[in-house]
DNA sequence: TAATAGTTGACAATAATAGTAAGGTATGCT
DNA sequence: AGCATACCTTACTATTATTGTCAACTATTA
């Protein structure tokens, strides 16, 4: 039941340009030093992020990315559900797969559906913004 | 964010166990068959399931595994913990990891920990008995 | 036009998962 | 006694997903 490292990268990554956008582009070369993360695998996060309508990028020097909306919009799980495609826990929501026909495998399906639900919910009540304000309050001290 | 096949067959094959036993103990063979699980595959996770005292073995002809308490006090947190090592979203609560020394890593730190929460709880609200009540009511359809 | 920085696709290393195989041990039945 | 059953245990393999790396390309600005 491991979140994947992109998941946990895009969203470090996310609050990092949040708190280092003073209006203008971040490079991804300042938050991979910063976050510590390799320059070429945060791109690939950064390009489903930009598909997915949660940043812009600018390109050129001086160049880098933007948050799309405002913070308070950006809800975790949509971070997280856009660089880890399946959230649901399990993979037999897809078809009408056989074998559940069994009447304990639905029973248990019901778990698996229910479980998801809680894990996206959680992440939704999660702002960007929920976050770069806790880290705000946090450098203070 | 996908669990494991092994906790699926884990939850299964209890919901099974406690469907057909009778005081009598329930072979792993029969299990295997209804559930179409590999027979060796879920030896070990009954052998997991027998150390986390959720089941009971009988060695020799006619026997079996039994619930080792009332199936009203088998969580399924107990039972996906039991198989599936980590149950936790994140390796990094292990040590004090360097790199957690950065504001914002502690930020989204909170974050997973309370999403691990949120999954155990869920997983913890829910009984083998629940399901088996589940399971029964939809036989009778 | 040179440097910056995003864009894209292909590829490789690693690790975890899932499953197989095989032999051993305890028990009950005939 | 001895055979069959069924649990017990370990070792191994294959597959897959994750986690990256590499390299070439395009747009933009100074």
């Amino acid at each position: 039941m491991r979140l994947s490292t992109r998941a946990q990268y895009a969203v470090r990554a996310m609050v990092d340009l949040t708190l280092n956008s003073n209006g203008s582009p971040v490079s991804l070369r300042e938050i991979a030093s910063r976050e510590n993360i390799s320059l070429n695998y945060l791109e690939q996060l950064f390009h489903r992020l930009k598909k997915g309508a949660v940043v812009l990028s600018v390109r050129g020097p001086g160049g880098g990315y933007l948050l799309a909306r405002d913070s308070a919009s950006i809800r975790l799980g949509e971070i997280v559900t856009l660089v880890e495609e399946p959230l649901a826990p399990v993979a037999c929501m897809d078809e009408g797969k056989k074998g559940c026909t069994r009447g304990d495998v639905c029973v248990t399906h019901m778990v698996w559906q229910g479980l998801g639900e809680r894990i996206r919910g959680f992440l939704d009540s999660i702002t960007l913004a929920d976050l770069v304000r806790e880290a705000r309050g946090e450098e203070k001290r």
